[in-house]
DNA sequence: GGCTATACCTTGGCCACTGAGGTATTCCCG
DNA sequence: CGGGAATACCTCAGTGGCCAAGGTATAGCC
């Protein structure tokens, strides 16, 4: 834990969630995470291509070569029905978990 | 990420928040957390101790030798005051960063 | 023609956690 | 009083995610 990344294990949910809408290619993700939380979420490259990878093999995620509307090449990734059925299973299990986080911290109303 | 573990990064946090009422075991840290968040954050031995040790060796956290209630040989543990201060840093950078991924997991109201 | 941003990727090293193993003592049940 | 469960401590090998740093290539802008 190096001071501004993650918590170990998150990632691959926020990727999960956020390409349930459209379809985006990893750079975007990586910069939608970041963006839609302030700059708080920052995901390295070095974390983001290997979970990219990782939730491919996992048949989590599909990806298609495909252009951006600036006319670059790019990855784009999808959902799969696994990834969808995952990703809801395991948001129950963040929530759980950080609702307990919470119970503990927050005790006697520190 | 075995599936019943924690979201690495936050055992320190539950430890440094448990024990900073009375002085604590380790034995009953771990039982304490489990049980107080119901089961949900299981602490395994192996991580709890070299935890301990950890937050020893940074001077977060002090021990000294005694006994248990029922006249058990145990190691009880007390927060520093800069195991204080990085107990309140550490909660708001938790609050941050699980509000963020809230926002995330959240946007179109799942 | 050169800088910045976009877009992909891999590698070495670090470190937390799991799972399994080990020791010793006290409690409780029969 | 014998034996298993619970208490209480510990360590080690293996796994696996993350960071930092490195690399390639293309598009846009001045």
């Amino acid at each position: 834990m190096s001071g501004s990344d993650l918590f170990t294990g998150t990632l691959d949910l926020l990727i999960l969630r956020t390409v349930l809408g459209d379809p985006l290619h990893g750079y975007a993700i990586g910069k939608s995470i970041r963006e839609g939380s302030d700059g708080i979420l920052s995901v390295e490259e070095g974390a983001l291509y290997p979970a990219l990878h990782r939730l491919e093999r996992r048949d989590l995620l599909e990806s298609a070569w495909g252009r951006t509307d600036t006319g670059r090449r790019a990855k784009f990734y999808r959902v799969t029905e696994a990834g969808r059925a995952h990703l809801s299973a395991e948001s129950r299990r963040w929530e759980a978990f950080s609702g307990a986080v919470a119970t503990i911290l927050g005790e006697t109303g520190g």
